[in-house]
DNA sequence: TACATATAATAAGCGTGCTTACTATTCAAG
DNA sequence: CTTGAATAGTAAGCACGCTTATTATATGTA
């Protein structure tokens, strides 16, 4: 049939994202912390020094929405740029103090609004909505998923 | 257990959601028409001379962004503003005829998105995907879903 | 060595969402 | 009728994604 509600999947998981976005950064508000910052942030934890242009590969965005990532998140005193000795074109990234001490707190805090936006979902439907979501990814041409995924379920990284 | 992929949910509902809208984007280049402006565009073609309040409120985003989003599909040909006699403080919204004669078109072009993310996905498990997020947009404050979704699925909207 | 190509980062400008603040108009109370 | 609150729409400015183009630096090859 077609009243399936496979018609909606784009408005659906458009409102989803909204929405899940939106709860968590009302609830990180009092950090100063977004939503992309927290994405990128969860690399720059795992993978200390890190280049602008490897974090535009593991997130999928453009360099260029990178650096003005970086330029806000450097702002906010949650990462700093160092010079690489080696090439001088790099700009490895650092977590500061201040993002090393948040890490934990943001991290439930994703959590949490994961549970929220759960309620009534049986754990077998849980497992087949990630499961589903995660072909749509492959479909769609998510070509690093095996990079980045093998990242976030091997060390259970959060949000 | 914790491995069971909850803690990506919201790195992937984000991944699916912009490879959707690029895709869809990408192949409704040759139109001119984005992903937000096809969404209005529904709606505009459901209730011909809807106010932009009530756009806002069926879209749920904020006036100002309808009133930008109309400014920009008003450019393009795709609606019209006319006053209202009985308010007029009102601007209705109309559909131009170009925008009615790419309307199917447009919508079977979604169609056929949502079918390639979807490959090697079961009828089954489309189901509880869709049931999923349905769920989740309701545990998330979706509160206007009511009367969204009785739009959506008693007429069979797409997109 | 010198020149062409590739890579890292950034600049400029746009689309789509937001918050906050404003104008114009309507409506409800007195 | 007049005043005050509510409503419709817009303006200004920000975040975060994009495309296209530029600068600085590395690298490979003649």
């Amino acid at each position: 049939m077609v009243s399936d509600g496979i018609d909606r999947l784009g408005f659906l998981i458009h409102d989803v994202q909204r929405l899940l976005r939106k709860r968590f950064e009302t609830r990180a508000s009092g950090l100063g912390l977004s939503s992309a910052q927290w994405r990128l942030m969860v690399r720059v934890a795992k993978e200390e020094g890190v280049t602008q242009a490897r974090l535009a590969e593991l997130l999928e965005i453009e360099p260029i929405s990178v650096s003005r990532l970086v330029d806000r998140m450097e702002e906010g005193g949650w990462i700093e740029r160092r010079a690489d000795a080696a090439d001088r074109r790099v700009r490895m990234i650092f977590p500061t103090a201040k993002a090393s001490a948040a890490y934990a707190e943001v991290k439930s805090l994703a959590g949490e609004v994961y549970e929220e936006s759960l309620v009534g979902v049986s754990p077998e439907d849980r497992r087949v909505l990630i499961k589903a979501l995660d072909a749509m990814a492959q479909n769609l041409g998510d070509g690093d998923s095996s990079s980045s995924e093998k990242v976030e379920t091997t060390k259970g990284a959060a949000a």
